[in-house]
DNA sequence: ATGCATGCAAATTGTTTGCACCCTC
DNA sequence: GAGGGTGCAAACAATTTGCATGCAT
């Protein structure tokens, strides 16, 4: 919610070209309290940029990802649709309901597990991922 | 690599119809020591069975999902094909190596985390997935 | 002025669906 | 013989790509 970050400075210090759309994208993402599918941002965008693509979202969020400012990720078990999430908020994980489909961030439970792991394994370990899936409060008292 | 399964009594038994189609999918199934992805699975059957379609893997592979015989999961970070592997291996988790690809199977690190969880937060959790990407020993000594 | 970014449309890829026919129970 | 399973083709959905034009540097 932090509405005044300034994108066009953000992306100048990053090295990348300042347009209108990317900053609408990176708006629409900082915005989100949780994370976001490529047509989701195109959805909210469509009204204020009429002439807007979904190309134009894919192209800037593939940039974006490569650029580590943002992390991409697949929320429900069994759609193929990705999410995005800016890295600004720190590393954490994520437990969705299943029935209302709220999202819990969670702090990364895996920690020193990584770093034993990779002492035992002699894995380097670049990335990880964690997902917990359940029912709220609100949704497991109504299956009772 | 368990060649003698009775997959015919085992879907029997489940009160599936017994196909070939079927028999042979559990098969390539079992004979993988990690996921397959429905393409893989197709490739591997396309010799024997010469008119075995995509779309019967595709429809089994749900099938079996909903009855809790397989695992669907998404292994790559980018890929959006799923991946899947019978049940009957038990709970575990994987380690995949960025560079080779290799996989190695991990048991669970979060056991006493989720019951934890589950009381402080009064969530409900039915299902989880835990994947870690890095450099195996060998590529991480390529890298340098 | 140069080159990267965008709009637009068309192509790809993974997965699903409709329908006629076949096979299992 | 009845209903579910399969082959085949066509539909879908998410994402990518080619190309001409437009805009940021």
């Amino acid at each position: 919610m932090s509405n005044s970050i300034d994108w066009e400075n953000f992306l100048k210090e990053k090295g990348i070209r300042v347009t209108r759309q990317r900053i609408a994208i990176l708006g629409v993402l900082d915005n989100s309290s949780k994370p976001v599918s490529a047509r989701g941002i195109f959805d909210e965008l469509a009204a204020k940029y009429p002439g807007i693509r979904l190309s134009t979202i894919y192209r800037n969020l593939n940039h974006f990802t490569a650029k580590n400012m943002v992390k991409m990720m697949e929320l429900n078990i069994e759609k193929k649709e990705s999410y995005y999430e800016l890295k600004n908020r720190g590393h954490h994980h994520h437990m969705i309901c299943l029935e209302c489909g709220e999202i819990l961030p969670l702090e990364c439970p895996l920690k020193n597990y990584l770093l034993e792991l990779s002492s035992e394994t002699g894995y380097k370990i670049i990335d990880h991922r964690v997902k917990l899936y359940g029912l709220c409060p609100a949704c497991s008292k109504e299956e009772g």
